[in-house]
DNA sequence: TTTATTTGATACCGATTGGTATCTTTGTGT
DNA sequence: ACACAAAGATACCAATCGGTATCAAATAAA
């Protein structure tokens, strides 16, 4: 790895957690020369402007998220453990952070409005991976005859997803795992009674 | 009304429209004075600084939410149609804007961090408020055996509350009522085959 | 009507914002 | 060893930030 590489990964490093906790408008770029020791010459020389930095850096880390789970749910047989990778996914935004200061997407997609253009429509694809990425196990769950001919998988996704993103902001805002434990159980509850077969 | 109160109204509503689209850290200000035609000066004549402002613009956001849905919700005789009132006001936010940019809520509770001590605190209280309300609903439910008696309302509350702000996320993100109608049609289905008798 | 108080406007403050031009240093290929 | 390009540091820029001291206008009390 070049030196260049090295420095450009470890702006990226510390931009990403700190847009992840303070939020992207609200990290300036002294904070990100602050946390890397860098100076701006040096940051501006990787990234065109801010804005490129904040979007490379969610790039990077929901791509980081999406590998590290798709390699989960391949390492899982049957349909239920795959699903339950996802919520596990989502317990560990709480109780074992990943990347501190809970889920991106949902962090990205309070956050922006119209005027973070660029910004929105890569939280929507990455909504959009995130979606089919569930629908495809459920689909594939129904070929192994595991899930129920009549779910409806673009339902469920919506449900899994919806339910858990607002576990974590009742979780993070609580300081506490109390609410993103019970929304998993009752999810795991859920597709065992009624998406499986 | 004094012409100060008309004032010190007149700001409260604009940055509360502002603090619930843009955000609260990203609202300046000069935005505020740009909404109201008002001058710096005459903001804050009204309030000490900035934090206050926001705070109580949260408080009043949130307290007109909670009066409007509790008329609503005691202007219903049975449980079903109390608990339907949350789902209704959930849907509003995207569908029927009482107040644009969302859940306030939500976007309090993922912009905050632990800086802003005093505002997460206020949000904390807010959703205590909510879930209690919802508890309340299930519970005066029990006495009147229209709700099971082994439902468990705090469980009930969570995943009320997480799957409906869950689905404002998405819906907002995605710029389409479509998720938080999935959602709120589920949780209808689920409150009917599940919690009521 | 005169006086006193409140309310809002103006002009300013230091600090910080994102961003850039320039210089020095580092590393690389020959 | 030398030349050249890439990388990072320094110093600066205009614009904007939250906040305040001061002044004028409007209102209320006398």
């Amino acid at each position: 790895m070049r030196s260049s590489e090295v420095t450009k990964a470890k702006v990226l490093q510390e931009a990403t957690t700190l847009f992840n906790t303070k939020g992207y408008k609200a990290t300036s770029l002294s904070d990100i020369t602050e946390a890397t020791g860098l100076t701006k010459g040096a940051i501006y020389r990787h990234f065109v402007n801010k804005e490129c930095l904040e979007i490379e850096a969610f790039q990077k880390m929901m791509q980081a998220i999406f590998i590290t789970l798709n390699d989960k749910i391949k390492a899982e047989k049957n349909t239920r453990d795959k699903l339950f990778c996802v919520l596990n996914l989502y317990q560990s935004y709480i109780t074992n952070p990943f990347v501190i200061g809970g889920c991106p997407l949902l962090n990205v997609a309070v956050e922006v409005d119209d005027t973070n253009f660029e910004l929105k429509q890569k939280a929507q694809q990455a909504l959009t991976v995130f979606r089919s990425s569930i629908e495809r196990i459920l689909i594939n769950g129904k070929t192994h005859k595991q899930v129920g001919a009549l779910v409806n998988e673009k339902l469920v996704a919506t449900i899994l997803i919806s339910t858990l993103e607002g576990g974590v902001m009742m979780s993070k805002l609580e300081d506490s795992n109390a609410d993103i434990s019970i929304v998993v159980n009752h999810l795991k509850n859920w597709i065992v009674s009624e998406i499986l077969l």
